[in-house]
DNA sequence: CGGCGGCTTGAGGTTGGTCAAGGCATGTGG
DNA sequence: CCACATGCCTTGACCAACCTCAAGCCGCCG
């Protein structure tokens, strides 16, 4: 649950959400400063407690240090999808905080810590510093695969294969932020929001788990999932770790690469 | 199909890309010259031509001037699911090109005119110009917002939901970029191609629509669809378009929201 | 004119949702 | 310390929904 620490002399520089940042473009004092500024009120958030709801008008970003929570959207059938599992060093209001009024909340699922960003404090600081900038926009990116994977899980994947696929990207998602060990991991969710997640009712996310404990794939104590056979599981869900992680961002890590056009 | 052109004495101005990014952030005279000189050469893509494919590298962004493509993925169960239809004004290569391999492919439906950008030349641009990069941002949360309708249309909307949810959605974002009218437009994919986006199998999507017609709320000619009750297909299919138009950026286009603290 | 791609419809079978009941663990209040 | 309530997991039975397969048709293009 706790993100390990490693003590520095400036603690900015291990907060999830600028270790994040840092991983894409190297920020300079000026911008350590300036993320320090942002990042020095923390709000405390309890387990159950929404942060954002939908149709209310979000008024900044809220930066998570620790704890988790799950971005879901209710639906007037009756139903609820979830969209996103919240990690440490993601942002919550993002994209809600862009529009005029949310388009589905956020709930926390267990004890949070956050900083709270003005949109307009947000959109100065991105003037004021283009590596930070830039860093969010390969922040966005990353993003933007998550749920174009989500998007293939619940629309053409099979049951069994979207629980998969799932098990495997959260535990990859949890191990990256020091959540979770090599093949083990507290999954967050009920098996109801598992459903919530990938589309499926409850009894049958319960069937899909059942049958993969049968396979030998997964074994279960409680919410502790642990992965018996990564290689099998690989190939069932059609999963590839790949779309976590992105590429620095040229010309600041490295040198600019040649110029190629493709017609 | 063509995006309207009004005269105006810098070219640059009307592109679709650059029209997008002023509804965001002002730009001054050296943004507007950086994008002229990104945008100054023009690719022609093929109806039917692959733009990116699936696991192979992408070096950079294709900026989309006019036509249409489909972001896709082939699954290993033979099923193909549609991510996002790309339209004039959009990024192709966002956000493959940000990772070491592109995780799906990107294949133009229409005759398409396209710039391309590296992905080096991009962060340059973003490095250089803060405005730009900042609206990139707005840009990018446009595009989760998009996505996040789709992952609640195939998780849990109903087939009939989804459908209705679909071709206003189509209609909606075709219009904003001038190509529809009112109340009608051109689907630009096939019945299959339709299913493969929603999660739905061809006959299905058909017998949806036959639904539609027979109670009257839409009209097919082709692939020309009237809606013909706005409101109820609105209600049936829970679509708000609010998630298709962003705020501005605060502090450029308006003064500074007063800070406020939620705790 | 012939072929092909896409639309349309039907029949049949499986999948996965719904409903319902029981079990187990946790927590709470008497 | 025990009794009870609550929430979640687990399982089964049943049934509707949606997929698959298949055939026919139309319009378009070569």
């Amino acid at each position: 649950m706790a993100v390990p620490l490693q003590v520095t002399t400036n603690p900015t520089l291990n907060h999830p959400f600028v270790a994040m940042l840092r991983r894409y473009a190297p920020l300079n004092n000026g911008d350590i400063a300036a993320l320090s500024r942002i990042l020095d009120r923390k709000i405390a958030v309890k387990k159950g407690k929404d942060i954002i709801v939908e149709g209310y008008e979000c008024k900044g970003l809220y930066i998570v240090e620790s704890g988790f929570a799950v971005r879901y959207k209710l639906l007037h059938n009756g139903g609820r999808q979830l969209v996103s599992i919240v990690l440490p060093g993601d942002i919550i209001g993002f994209p809600a905080c862009f529009f005029e009024r949310a388009m589905y909340s956020v709930m926390a699922i267990a004890k949070m810590t956050l900083h709270y960003v003005p949109i307009g404090a947000f959109a100065d600081l991105c003037q004021q510093s283009p590596s930070i900038a830039t860093a969010m926009i390969w922040f966005a990116a990353g993003e933007t695969a998550l749920h174009v994977e989500h998007i293939v899980d619940t629309g053409r994947r099979a049951p069994l294969e979207r629980v998969v696929h799932f098990l495997l990207e959260t535990h990859a998602r949890l191990r990256a932020v020091g959540c979770a060990s090599e093949s083990s991991f507290e999954m967050p969710l009920s098996q109801e929001s598992i459903g919530d997640a990938v589309g499926l009712s409850a009894p049958h996310v319960n069937r899909m788990l059942r049958e993969l404990r049968i396979e030998g794939l997964i074994a279960m104590d409680g919410h502790e999932i642990r992965l018996l056979d990564r290689a099998a599981l690989q190939i069932l869900g059609e999963f590839q770790a790949s779309y976590l992680a992105r590429h620095p961002i040229p010309g600041c890590v490295q040198k600019r690469p040649p110029l190629r056009q493709l017609a």
